[in-house]
DNA sequence: CCCCATGATTTAAG
DNA sequence: CTTAAATCATGGGG
C-alpha cells in the first residue's frame, strides 16, 4: 500500500540531495565533483534496493534473491558507515524541506471550529459534563420550567456529541495504528535502507498532517450539523409562545401605571421578569412591542385600558391583589386621567406638561431611577416621573390589550449562534 | 383556510 | 448598549 508511496519519497529526497547544498565548505570544484560521486553511488544503491524491494513484492520466488542481496548489503564491511553518511545527507535535505513547510501554525480555521464545538458543548469537558451542564445552567439561569422545548435539542445534541466522539476516536485508533505501522514497517527497513530516527519522524508527522485534515472534517461537519440543530430547535421565532395569562397582567398593569413614561429602568425590568417568570430580555421586548403598538392605536380600543386602571385601581384599594409594585401613588392620577377622558390626544399634552418641574432626560435612564414610584403628584395630574417627558410618550390614556393566554417562555436568547 | 394578535428579530439611529 | 420601527413567524380563533 503506502510503502510504495514511502519509497518514492525516500527515493525522490535522495535524488534531491544531488544538486542540493550539502555544506557550505570546502573548494566548491572539489566538493562539486565529489557530491556527483556520491550521488551517483547512491541513486545506483537506491535504485538496486528498490528494485529489489519491488521485485520482492511483486513476486515471492525473488524472495532468496532479495534475501541474498540484503545479506550481501548487511554483512558489507562499509555497510554501517556508508548508512550513516546517506542518513546525514538524507536528514540534511529533509530538513530543508521540512522547515519550508513544516511550520504549522495552528490552523485558524481549525482553531475556529475548536472554539465552536467547545461553546456548543460538544467537545468540551467529557460526556456528560459539557452539553448536560450547559443545558441546566442555562435552564436554571432562565428560571426553568423550559425543559419541555430543549428536551429535544439536548438529545439531539448529545447524539451529535455522542457521534462525534465515537468518531474522533475511531479516528484517532486509525491513525495511531496506522502510525505505528509505518514506523514499524520503516524500521524494518531501516536495516537495508539508510533510514535515520528522523526520518521516521518526519514521516509520523506527516501522516498525523494528514489525519488531522480528516479530524478537521469531522468537525466541520459535526459544526455543521449543531448549526443546523441549532436552527432547527432554536430558533425562537419558531417557538413562539404567548405569555401566560398572568404574566401579561402584570406587564399591562406595569404598562399603564407608567403610561406616561413606559420605560422600565434596569431594576423594574429583572422584577417584572422575575414576577411574570420571564427574562429581562423578554420583558424588554414586551415593553418594545407595547409601546409600538400602542402609540399606533391611539384613539381606538382603549377601553380596554380603563379595564387595567380600574383593575389597578381595585387592587391598591384592596391592599394589593396584584403584586406591590403598583405604585399606589399613580393610582389617583390614572383613574384621574380616565375619568377625564380621552380626547387625550389633545388634552394629552397639557395634562401631563406641568408638573414637576425637574427634567431628566426622558427615557434613557441608566438605570438611574426607576421611573416608578417617586413622582407621585401632589394634587392631581400625572405623576410622570420626567416633568416634560411624559409628552415624550405620546399621550396616554388607555388602551389595553388583553393579551392571551399560553404559556411557555423560552430560556434566556442565548444569544450568539455562531455562523459558518 | 384566512386573519390578526403577539413574541422575537432585524434594522437603523443615538 | 437602548430604542423605535419594520418585519418575521407562530398560535389560535373565526
Amino acid at each position: 500500500m503506502d510503502e510504495q508511496r514511502m519509497m518514492g519519497m525516500l527515493s525522490q529526497a535522495g535524488y534531491g540531495m544531488q544538486g542540493g547544498p550539502v555544506d557550505g565548505v570546502g573548494d566548491p570544484g572539489v566538493q562539486e565533483g565529489r557530491k556527483q560521486d556520491i550521488g551517483d553511488i547512491l541513486q545506483q544503491i537506491m535504485t538496486i534496493t528498490d528494485q529489489s524491494l519491488d521485485e520482492a513484492q511483486a513476486r515471492a520466488s525473488y524472495e532468496a534473491q532479495m534475501n541474498m542481496q540484503k545479506h550481501t548489503l548487511n554483512s558489507h564491511r562499509m555497510k554501517p558507515a556508508l548508512f550513516s553518511v546517506l542518513c546525514e545527507i538524507k536528514e540534511k535535505t529533509v530538513l530543508s524541506i521540512r522547515n519550508t513547510n513544516e511550520d504549522e501554525p495552528p490552523d485558524p480555521q481549525l482553531m475556529r471550529l475548536d472554539n465552536m464545538l467547545i461553546a456548543e458543548g460538544v467537545a468540551g469537558p467529557e460526556k456528560g459534563g459539557g452539553a448536560g451542564a450547559a443545558a441546566s445552567a442555562s435552564a436554571a439561569a432562565s428560571g426553568g420550567d423550559n425543559a419541555i422545548e430543549h428536551s429535544d435539542y439536548r438529545a439531539k445534541l448529545a447524539q451529535i456529541r455522542q457521534i462525534y466522539h465515537t468518531e474522533l476516536e475511531k479516528y484517532e485508533q486509525a491513525c495511531n495504528e496506522f502510525t505505528t505501522h509505518v514506523v514499524n514497517l520503516l524500521r524494518e527497513q531501516s536495516r537495508t535502507r539508510p533510514i535515520a530516527p528522523k526520518e521516521i519522524e518526519r514521516m509520523v508527522s506527516i501522516i498525523r498532517k494528514k489525519f488531522s485534515a480528516i479530524e478537521m472534517q469531522l468537525k466541520q461537519s459535526t459544526c455543521e450539523a449543531v448549526m443546523i440543530l441549532r436552527s432547527r430547535f432554536l430558533d425562537a421565532r419558531r417557538k413562539r409562545r404567548n405569555f401566560s395569562k398572568q404574566a401579561s397582567e402584570i406587564l399591562n398593569e406595569y404598562f399603564y401605571a407608567h403610561l406616561s413614561n413606559p420605560y422600565p429602568s434596569e431594576e423594574a425590568k429583572e422584577e417584572l421578569a422575575r414576577k411574570c417568570g420571564i427574562t429581562v430580555s423578554q420583558v424588554s421586548n414586551w415593553f418594545g412591542n407595547k409601546r409600538i403598538r400602542y402609540k399606533k392605536n391611539i384613539g381606538k380600543a382603549q377601553e380596554e385600558a380603563n379595564l387595567y386602571a380600574a383593575k389597578t385601581a381595585a387592587a391598591a384599594s384592596q391592599g394589593g391583589v396584584h403584586e406591590g409594585y403598583m405604585p399606589q401613588g399613580q393610582l389617583g392620577s390614572y383613574m384621574n386621567l380616565n375619568g377625564d377622558n380621552y380626547q387625550a390626544d389633545s388634552v394629552g399634552a397639557n395634562v401631563q406638561s406641568q408638573v414637576s418641574g425637574m427634567h431628566r432626560g426622558y427615557g434613557h435612564h441608566t438605570s438611574s431611577s426607576p421611573p416608578d414610584m417617586g413622582s407621585r403628584d401632589g394634587g392631581s395630574r400625572t405623576t410622570s416621573p420626567g416633568g416634560e417627558d411624559s409628552n415624550s410618550f405620546p399621550n396616554i390614556h388607555d388602551l389595553n390589550s388583553n393579551s392571551g393566554d399560553g404559556s411557555y417562555h423560552d430560556e434566556e436568547p442565548s444569544n450568539k449562534r455562531p455562523k459558518v
